[in-house]
DNA sequence: AAGACCTACAACCGCACAATA
DNA sequence: CTATTGTGCGGTTGTAGGTCT
């Protein structure tokens, strides 16, 4: 058996062997040496052509594998680390556009990964909407999210870029999710005591005029 | 101190679709 | 036209590490 150094991942588990009429299959965290060996192929051979990469680069994953690894990890530019207020604001204005489109939403939050998106929707967005009891794709979840959670994320976005000092009462840390706590009711939603209630015309007009394109630009270039 | 629980995220799986033989 | 192969996507799982009790 070959001996695998240290994993790459945080992961510490055994690596698990899966045999095959041709041989064995290797699963689980990716080592150092195993990255090495497939940045070493794609610099040379260029992306693409997954399975004759795992093939030829004498890997024993599937091509599969290893363009997952290649595109979460391996290839330059992937951002890593906290998603940051403006990733959020995007991320969730257009999952409500696109729904579950993550290599689309991706394509938006450069060097963000679909599978990094969609984890963060997972461990957050979802966490919200069963804290609230009430389903992601409900209206009042939604309107939530549009009328509330986004709106103080874009104050807090403002208030981070007009000023480096810490406003009184607001959180200053930039990576914290603004989520809105659970109070006793299951209708109500904020962490400020702010009832949940239908958001009024004016302020559907307001947001639904917020999100033009131009402000989606806009964001995107923070990003860049 | 230790076990239970929670969170974040890397990686796998199955399916659908496109390209090619 | 059909079968096969490769690729991409979204859903799901498993686990390390952190936090809570």
């Amino acid at each position: 058996m070959e001996d695998y150094p240290q994993v790459a991942g945080n992961y510490g588990c055994a690596i698990n062997y899966q045999s095959e009429e041709d041989g064995e299959v290797r699963k689980g965290p990716w080592t150092v040496e195993e990255d090495n060996i497939l940045s070493d192929y794609i610099t040379i051979h260029g992306e693409g052509r997954w399975n004759a990469a795992a093939r030829c680069s004498g890997l024993k994953r599937t091509g599969k594998s290893c363009r997952l690894r290649w595109l979460n990890y391996l290839r330059p530019n992937v951002r890593r680390g906290n998603i940051t207020l403006e990733e959020q604001l995007l991320i969730l204005e257009l999952h409500s556009r696109w729904g579950n489109r993550w290599s689309k939403i991706a394509e938006y939050l450069p060097g963000r990964t679909d599978n990094e998106i969609k984890n963060y929707w997972r461990t957050r967005v979802q966490k919200q909407a069963k804290q609230l009891k009430c389903e992601v794709n409900s209206k009042q979840f939604r309107d939530a999210m549009r009328y509330v959670w986004m709106p103080r994320l874009v104050e807090r976005i403002q208030a981070a870029a007009g000023s480096s000092t810490s406003t009184a009462g607001q959180p200053t840390d930039p990576n914290m999710v603004p989520e809105p706590s659970v109070t006793t009711s299951s209708d109500s939603f904020d962490a400020q005591g702010f009832e949940y209630e239908n958001p009024s015309n004016a302020e559907v007009e307001t947001m639904e005029n917020f999100w033009s394109e131009e402000n989606i630009w806009f964001l995107q270039q923070q990003l860049m």
